[in-house]
DNA sequence: CAGGATCCGAATGGATACTG
DNA sequence: CAGTATCCATTCGGATCCTG
């Protein structure tokens, strides 16, 4: 399968199959948090516990593994400063800002359809 | 949290905090199949097994368990035609088609940066 | 054809405690 | 401050068998 724009482009690494573009960007970004974290860090650079604190209900564990997926990704930079306490900044890349404009659109329709979805109990 | 958009327009139910609508929209779609499912229907409306030949790998659970929460959300509507043997057609309803809009932007961003995420092994 | 019902392994994610 | 290391519950999702 795979959207129709994929036809247009696709050289398709057959020899182990990967799934289409659009899935795969899902499976990386779609988890629980990474998108709010990168909407985040769209405003602004973060200090890791800024992040923590700004985000409700997160665990320190998926913090760090969340970042660290996205960093590992291309899509989030980390700098330590070696002041101390130590501090790291954490901020988008270039790849990841792109991301961000089609994310802005789908936040954008979250917050506008967010009451025509049925609830879920 | 919640991204900027949302200060704009946040009454917020606090009763039960339900998360922004951004996280909540993602936990609805983000899973394995439902975007692909949206995708698809986004071209036409496709009856069971139809949709079952066409997304490679994805099993008869998860397709119907897919189907059911999107019909359940009201983004996929269900007909059912009594003839025999029965057919029944899925197809994106006008909230479904809306949310498409900002889906194929993402599928858009996703074929054109596919290649510059870093691989995962 | 279009599913419902079971079973089960794998992945996700929270809580907690500890560290340079 | 910015993590790492464990432990454990829930969920996700595939395989398989069965039915109107």
């Amino acid at each position: 399968m795979c959207p129709p724009a994929m036809t247009l482009s696709t050289p398709v690494p057959l020899a182990e199959h990967r799934a289409c573009p659009v899935t795969d960007v899902l499976n990386r970004v779609g988890d629980r948090w990474s998108v709010v974290v990168i909407v985040l860090l769209g405003g602004k650079p973060f200090r890791f516990n800024e992040l923590h604190r700004s985000i409700e209900g997160i665990s320190q564990r998926m913090l760090t593994r969340t970042l660290r997926g996205l960093e590992h990704e291309g899509l989030v930079s980390r700098e330590v400063f070696p002041t101390n306490p130590p501090g790291v900044e954490y901020a988008l890349t270039a790849l990841g800002e792109s991301l961000l404009v089609p994310l802005s659109a789908l936040a954008r329709w979250a917050v506008e359809h967010h009451g025509e979805l049925a609830a879920k109990p």
